[in-house]
DNA sequence: TGCTTATGGGAAACCGGTGTCAGTAGCAAG
DNA sequence: CTTGCTACTGACACCGGTTTCCCATAAGCA
């Protein structure tokens, strides 16, 4: 199994009959080029299968083509789907994405993300929630010079930086959904404290109370940590007030999974004794039973408009796509979990 | 934001006022080094925040630090389990992780998988299930030069080659549970054609039932496509069936939460109507209602394991842990979708 | 015809590391 | 005092690209 060989510029060159900054020449499209010199080198490449090194290119360029992914987010499906969004863009160019997960809770998550960025001096990064909130994490990118997007659920930084949702907006629908449907009582199980997402849509929910008229009662709002077992613990906490609230919008799919689950354990019947929100869209809501009503942010289209602000024309992107936007809107998806208040007409 | 200038290997030489060649000594830990140039190198290089870069020493050394994993499977929570697996060593090792997701439908796909390691050349890949039981790939691999891991169903390549799990004997244990709690009919939900793991996974169902002295019968396998939506289409099939099996084992999670799902429809009660048998035991297994009985498989200790096997004591890592293993034993979940049949005792 | 100006293409240096090999210093042996 | 050995260290070439600079050659012009 001995590694073959790979052929190599000067190969090219040799054969060709030319040197190698000819052939440089050819493989990036200078235009003072001979038609003929052009056609007779790229035959050559063709014949050896040749591929530049990319080692060797990034050192001479004194720039590599590394797309860095840092995150701490536990949700395996938007995880996913960002590296599929970013590959989707970065599959057309010369760059790789790398990855670099942290532990949020580590003391040293800082200096172990400078470590990343100063040893791999990636060409951008990309920044995931909840550790995208982190204001110092950006300003440690900017002063190693490195290029950073933000992914987030509030526009928190330039928009060259940054590819935001609207969660605000997006839960307020949701809440007023709850409350066409004749819902006055209606629990909130707010994402953990230091969220941006967690303000934002608790905020949401606030708007879409206060908006009605409705009386805002701190003992319908719980707060979770985005797990299912907290979705859990804070569905025991609502279900066990009186009166009961009648619907409950969760900040995540995760925890409203954990809601359901109570609800059945206590013999409840969802939506008709109880109505259920969810926020994300993940697989999860539309297998479980009944399917979880819930916000649907559009993952894959933001990681693509983040790979195409952090590549920005370079290395071959096609660029001013949709690498523009930088706030984008959700939608809620309406299933099976919601239904009239009991004893509502 | 001008990228700040990184110390380079010159500019360690040039103030410890020693040549590079001590510097690169120093790095790579000679033997053959004088205790106080190493510590004064060792100062000037903690001083300037001196980190090799890696393109120029894989141009040195004439090989990189990537390990490339190749994927084309659709389970969000399996591949991060592999990608954290494979991190958790590489972390402690100077490779880094790329990404090369493919389709596996596409026509092109071998041609693809050739041009990203003639391009990146990557130390070694991980090769996922499915695309990792195609041998054709792993022939592409070793022509070209390139470490390769595979992780499937069985052992299917040697060991240096290869994680795999016993998924057959998982199964029949699996469903001997379902036997001994007096099921006689037993549904199979069996996976996509062509997939090894289905292969395994369907001879494991019939050596329980064979074993149990039951008939074999070939109404009572359905094949899906892992996805929810087929599970629940299989689901529709079996319950169609009379008399109904009153058990169904479903070589995934997904597809046994399309089986609860239709179940749900049918106003069955599981698992007093029917019991269900998944496998993987992804999260959803434990967060749907009721609690799935599955089969878990140690993915991530299997991604370690490959880790190891690839950079094999290269880079740093410490060698002969669990590197050796290459088969890894499931374990039968025991939670909530498993009761004696309807009119047993 | 002779001089200027484009235009295409090559030689050599360089990017930041590592491998090879030779050289120097210190010390024991001859 | 020379020789030989050991223990370190440095000069230099090289990895495979790109950049800088400069030189042919041909075309344009008087």
């Amino acid at each position: 199994m001995r590694k073959p060989a790979q052929p190599t510029i000067n190969d090219v060159a040799r054969i060709a009959g030319v040197s190698k900054k000819t052939v440089s020449r050819v493989i990036n499209r200078s235009p003072l080029l001979n038609e003929d010199t052009r056609r007779r080198v790229e035959q050559v490449i063709a014949e050896l299968g040749y591929t530049p090194n990319p080692q060797a290119r990034a050192l001479a360029l004194r720039r590599n083509f590394l797309i860095g992914l840092i995150h701490d987010n536990p949700n395996a499906q938007m995880v996913l789907n960002v590296q599929h969004g970013l590959l989707e863009v970065l599959r057309d160019t010369e760059f790789e994405l790398i990855l670099h997960p942290v532990d949020r809770g580590s003391p040293t998550m800082l200096d172990d993300i400078r470590a990343f960025l100063e040893k791999q001096r990636p060409y951008g990064v990309m920044l995931l929630p909840p550790i995208s909130e982190n204001d110092s994490l950006a300003e440690l990118c900017a002063g190693l010079g490195v290029r950073y997007v933000r992914m987030g659920s509030a526009p928190l930084d330039e928009a060259a930086n940054m590819v935001a949702s609207n969660d605000r907006e997006a839960v307020r629908g949701a809440v007023e959904h709850l409350i066409a449907a004749g819902h006055r009582r209606i629990g909130l199980i707010a994402g953990p404290h230091g969220f941006r997402s967690a303000v934002e849509r608790q905020a949401g929910y606030e708007e879409a109370i206060e908006a009605a008229g409705l009386p805002l009662q701190r003992t319908l709002i719980v707060h979770g940590d985005y797990r299912f077992e907290s979705g859990m613990r804070a569905a025991e906490r609502l279900l066990d007030l009186a009166p009961r609230p009648t619907a409950v919008f969760s900040s995540n799919d995760e925890m409203a999974a954990g809601v359901l689950h109570v609800a059945h354990q206590r013999g409840l019947t969802v939506p008709q004794d109880l109505s259920i929100v969810g926020f994300d869209d993940t697989p999860i809501a539309s297998h479980i039973w009944p399917p979880l009503t819930t916000v649907r942010w559009p993952i894959a289209t933001m990681a693509r408009a983040a790979a195409l602000k952090l590549v920005g024309g370079a290395g071959g992107a096609r660029p001013g796509e949709d690498g523009e936007a930088s706030l984008f809107v959700s939608t809620l998806i309406r299933r099976a979990s919601v239904a009239p208040p009991p004893g509502a007409g």
